[in-house]
DNA sequence: TAAAAACCATGTAGTGGCTATAGGGTCAAG
DNA sequence: CTTGACCCTATAGCCACTACATGGTTTTTA
């Protein structure tokens, strides 16, 4: 299998597999004589993970680690489960901060009414000098 | 006053600073006989601005809009509440798909009791093959 | 007064995770 | 024999900084 295919075949752009080969996470495959990469069905199983794990907002840093722990078969799992309790720790505090601004945000527009001109603009002037000391 | 008086007043760091002003977001300072930048009042309320609306997660480009709605205090400040709006679905919208991806490592989560080998472990397959498909 | 520390300048490269572009080589069909 | 589709490498761009290299200037201290 060519690079394309497998592209298609992941959904994935061409460039992206090339940076994933650069980035040590997919194995440099076997070159066709005129030096095109040959691919067999590991390295597409390999970039499925991949992208599966990219799906879940994991850097490639913690796939790299994700996928050593798979070379590993015999050792315990429990570093996975470490790894993904940071992760969803790390979601949940990505979400209260969001759900700060928001609040900051919301309180910010309530200072304007549409209807005036940009000199007595609340949201303007909230932005400058802030009344109200936020974070 | 000095670079580093500007960016200890404001708690940035000196290279911000310049990097505002190569963007254009900061108005180019005089400069002493030994090109030394120097700041004024008006500098400080700027760089304050712009920290402030960066607080809020904006974008550099969307911090020179709202700049340029300030120039023009005649004009009315509709365009500035509707950037506002903008920014708030979009915060929305991040929460809304962190909410779905935390359920879905919650769920992945789920799949491993810590004490397995990493051949078994729930996690690890349900990050390679997906009995359950995913977004 | 001289050395040391603190400050300032520019320019460049690195972060992450790609994406895009330039400038080629290879291969099969019409 | 030309067109088009595919492949290759190398390089630059995105965002908002941050850090480093290298060198000049000012201020403080011995």
């Amino acid at each position: 299998m060519r690079i394309g295919q497998l592209a298609q075949q992941a959904g994935v752009d061409i460039q992206t597999i090339r940076f994933y080969e650069r980035q040590g996470l997919l194995p440099p495959p076997n070159r066709e004589d005129n030096g095109y990469r040959t691919y067999k069905a590991d390295h597409a199983d390999k970039l499925l993970f991949i992208r599966r794990c990219r799906s879940f907002g994991m850097s490639l840093e913690e796939i790299c680690v994700l996928h050593s722990y798979q070379e590993q078969p015999q050792q315990p799992c429990v570093a996975v489960n470490e790894l993904l309790d940071r992760h969803i720790a790390q979601v949940r505090a990505q979400i209260a901060s969001l759900h700060a601004l928001e609040n900051q945000l919301v309180t910010l527009r309530g200072c304007c009414d549409n209807e005036r001109q940009s000199l007595d603009c609340g949201i303007l002037s909230g932005l400058l000098g802030g009344d109200k000391p936020l974070s």
